[in-house]
RNA sequence: GGAGAGAUGGCCGAGUCGGCCGAAGGCGCUCGCCUGCUAAGCGAGUAUACUGGGAAACCGGUAUCGAGGGUUCGAAUCCCUCUCUCUCCGCCA
């Protein structure tokens, strides 16, 4: 959510900034809807002041007449101030809607563009894997070595499911456990397991809703929702609390499942890993002071990026561009890791910065000192990484001319010493 | 699922027949005093949001005692609904 302070001061300059994200992000409206509630929320809170004197004097006075006199007044003003409140509430309800359904500023740093194709890349790591053979995608790979079933997986649930088997479930768990590890022992970040399912009021904490719910997985009944990743939980640990300055930065890492209905991708990475309901993921998540949050992303960047270096897995960082990044960031890098198996760049990671925009809607903030006005902190999270997706990564950069797969030398503790996947 | 108890400020906890209750008292915390040091003691202060004024310090108004609604001139206090927590029984990993 925005300052809605600093719109009403700033509304152009405001104006001016989202455009940059592309068509279809103003501020029409607003300013008609703050005057009208302010108009309003005025003349009500006057009434009420007066009532309030008026109480306190009808509690007082002893003169029998001037007290019915004083009732029967105010019972008149409370009957406006009833009907003023209707109104308002009404019209505090649109602006809150409104708040609610635009997107954040980008961060000065995000470079400008309308798409995807205007994203920068920042830095790549490794280099192209030399195999001397055609490489497979994963999903050949993987299913000739029996460890992926994505029929079966179809015949459980739907599209989009799949069963690991055998080595592939326990490539799975190995690479959780080697992330949670790695942030944990390494990058100094506590981990959490959060419920799988929020309430309403955790995924408007983190902005997907209430303009994305076709995205999300809704349970029967309840105003539970299945998390679409472990922001959502993670971040939301410290809505409406007051944090001590000097807590901060403080760092959680959770892996969790991550639901999401990918309405809209019809058609899209239809074979494979690569586009599920439900994956595998491991995320970090930073609550900063303001003033380290520009730093504190390119240090979650680096805790993320330290998982694939590990793996000695090629890859590239881009900078999103200010037409994609998403709805709650400011700055986004998606680290994005090679797959000869389908000769192009996938996305693995998207590390964020999303300022105060979610702090603001969920109201997290600090206190530096002991007095001192409470002020929003920095929410920042990425994935440290996406699991099916390594898993992805691991199938094709990894397979060998005889359809085996050699597993990298940080995992193999993890696989009870095992080199090498065969049939 | 059945029966019962509860939800008050950072924490504990009071709140009488509805008004003088943003809320006693204690703890904690902050500042000051005092004492070789520490402990103890003494004094003062210590919620948040919105809103009006002001360059600001700050001053005024409104709201908030789990959430929402109702009764009333007036609700932490009375009534209704919901949520959550706890205890007992049942069931269950």
């Amino acid at each position: 959510m925005l300052d809605i302070r600093y719109l009403r001061e700033n509304l152009e300059e405001a104006e001016a900034r989202l455009r940059s994200r592309g068509e279809g992000c103003t501020l029409t409206g607003f300013r008609e809807l703050d005057d009208r509630r302010r108009t309003l929320l005025q003349e009500s809170e006057q009434l009420k002041a007066l009532r309030n004197r008026a109480s306190e004097e009808i509690a007082r006075s002893k003169d029998k007449s001037l007290v019915q006199e004083r009732i029967a007044e105010m019972k008149e003003v409370s009957r406006r101030i009833k009907e003023l409140d209707e109104v308002l509430s009404g019209v505090e309800e649109q602006l809150k809607m409104f708040l609610l359904t635009v997107p954040n500023f980008p961060a000065l740093s995000t470079p400008l563009g309308k798409s995807e194709a205007d994203n920068v890349e920042v830095r790549q790591w490794g280099s192209l894997p030399a195999l001397d053979f055609t490489p497979k995608p994963h999903w050949e790979v993987g299913e000739a070595l029996g460890i992926l079933d994505f029929e079966t997986g179809a015949k459980l649930t739907g599209a989009r499911f799949t069963l690991y088997r055998g080595a592939g479930a326990r490539l799975e768990r190995a690479l959780i456990n080697f992330m949670l590890d790695l942030h944990t022992e390494k990058h100094n970040y506590i981990e959490m397991l959060p419920p799988f399912m929020v309430n309403r009021d955790s995924m408007i904490g983190t902005g997907q809703l209430p303009k994305f719910e076709d995205d999300l997985f809704k349970l029967e009944g309840l105003e539970y929702y299945l998390i679409p990743t472990a922001e959502v939980p993670v971040t939301n640990i410290h809505r409406d609390e007051i944090l001590k300055g000097s807590e901060l930065p403080i760092r959680y890492t959770a892996y969790t499942p991550c639901f999401r209905k990918e309405a809209g991708s019809y058609g899209k990475d239809t074979r494979g890993l690569i586009r599920q309901h439900q994956f595998n993921k491991v995320e970090l998540v930073v609550f900063s002071h303001p003033a380290d949050s520009a730093a504190e992303l390119e240090i979650l960047l680096g805790n993320a990026e330290q998982v694939l270096q590990l793996l000695g897995l090629h890859y590239r960082v881009m900078a999103l561009c200010s037409g994609d990044i998403g709805f709650s960031a400011a700055k986004t890098y998606d680290i994005e890791v090679w797959l000869p198996g389908q000769e192009c760049y996938r996305e693995i990671s998207s590390c964020s910065s999303f300022e105060d925009f979610q702090a603001r809607r969920a109201a997290i903030r600090f206190r530096d000192g002991d007095k001192g006005k409470p002020e929003f902190v920095h929410t920042l999270n990425g994935s440290g990484l996406a699991v099916g997706r390594t898993v992805v990564a691991i199938l094709e950069n990894y397979q060998q001319a005889d359809g085996t797969v050699i597993i990298p030398e940080a995992l193999r503790p993890y696989m009870g010493g095992m080199e090498r996947i065969g049939r």
